[in-house]
DNA sequence: CAGGCAACGAGACGGACCGTCTCGTTGCGT
DNA sequence: ACGCAACGAGACGGTCCGTCTCGTTGCCTG
């Protein structure tokens, strides 16, 4: 029985030229009007495509907005320098993630990142699935390089070692991430600062 | 020069009626169909309501549904015990948290409050003036009973008197949270119990 | 207790987008 | 050079939006 869900597009004839397109109308309305308000008609008619050529390559306004911006993020980061990045190591832990988070906070505050991410973080809260994607293909891989400064610091001897990296990254991770997510409270240089030294040193006395 | 924005309906002449009748709905559309594909006319029909009842006395289907789940928290609340509620103070805080946390965790997983908390901070993300206003009255009321405990603990010793409260209950607060949020991890009882143990005593070795 | 008036349930209305479907047209792979 | 599938364009029925009338209902005031 032939199924008909779909004739399965050819990639090798794929326009390039409407891809990119499509991908930068996207990023541009999001900006611009705001996510519910960006529709698949306003892309195709801003990208000078036809809505076909959007649902032939992709499912949802999500889905396009999710390759758009992994797109952009990849294209960042070969301008910025090489791909595979890495937290550096002074020696100094709460230097490095200090400033590293110091440095995230600045991203944050980018009006070209701030519009799509939120976009996506917020269709990924409720709907697993892309929030997934959202996670494995973006969030995940930069945790990852705290994770192994982590580790680093741990062979060094300032992390205790029976510290799990994956959850330790966490206590100055998370809350930044709440704070810019929620609006639960400022996002500052100081305020990464210190979350830092209250996960190094703990809340109790020592 | 009379204002024709709208002719401020009269509070007194509401019918507590059909106020219960469209929380009842939107809470159990969002519950059943989930929250994209919950419209205004859907909850009208369900509630038995004039779709402009809706519109006189809210602005947005987020609207609708902040108020509904207020509400139902309020219900909660109350039937749970009375409504100044605390944290446990035991003298023992890590305990205290862990059993506060675990009880969190739980309530997470409990399907009625799962899909409009979801829907709420979605919305929220990319809503500001909405997230804010979830903050304010949901969100941020339940931080302050962690600020509560954690200023106990302060003045019993057990916290470092530098501490700022607000900033500490982050470092195992947030992190559920985005695991919750983002799907970055299980939640688990474990989970959170090491989460006030790295909180507490800090990833440096002591 | 009667009357008036605003909120009510119901649903018609034009408009925006949806996702699907044709059209010719274009440009890549054989 | 040819053929075929992806392309731009836009028509189509459908859903939901937010606004607007209808009578009807039920609460405050006199």
């Amino acid at each position: 029985m032939a199924q008909n869900q779909s004739p399965a597009p050819d990639t090798s004839r794929r326009s390039e030229r409407s891809r990119r397109a499509i991908y930068d109308a996207a990023l541009a309305l999001v900006a611009e009007v705001g996510y519910p308000k960006t529709t698949i008609e306003g892309i195709a008619s801003r990208a000078g495509v036809g809505k076909q050529t959007i649902y032939r390559w992709w499912s949802s306004k999500a889905d396009v907005l999710l390759e758009a911006f992994l797109d952009l993020s990849n294209q960042a980061a070969e301008a910025a320098g090489q791909a595979p990045y890495s937290i550096p190591d002074t020696g100094d832990l709460a230097a490095d993630l200090k400033n590293v988070l110091r440095a995230t906070v600045d991203e944050l505050r980018d009006p070209a990142f701030e519009a799509p991410s939120r976009a996506l973080a917020a269709e990924g809260v409720v709907n697993e699935e892309l929030g997934r994607r959202f996670v494995a293909q973006l969030l995940e891989p930069q945790l990852q390089l705290y994770v192994d400064r982590l580790r680093a610091a741990q062979e060094a001897g300032e992390v205790r070692p029976d510290i799990d990296p994956r959850i330790a990254l966490e206590l100055f991770v998370s809350p930044l991430a709440q704070r810019w997510l929620q609006y639960t409270g400022p996002i500052t240089h100081a305020y990464t600062d210190t979350l830092v030294d209250y996960a190094l040193h703990g809340l109790a006395p020592r």
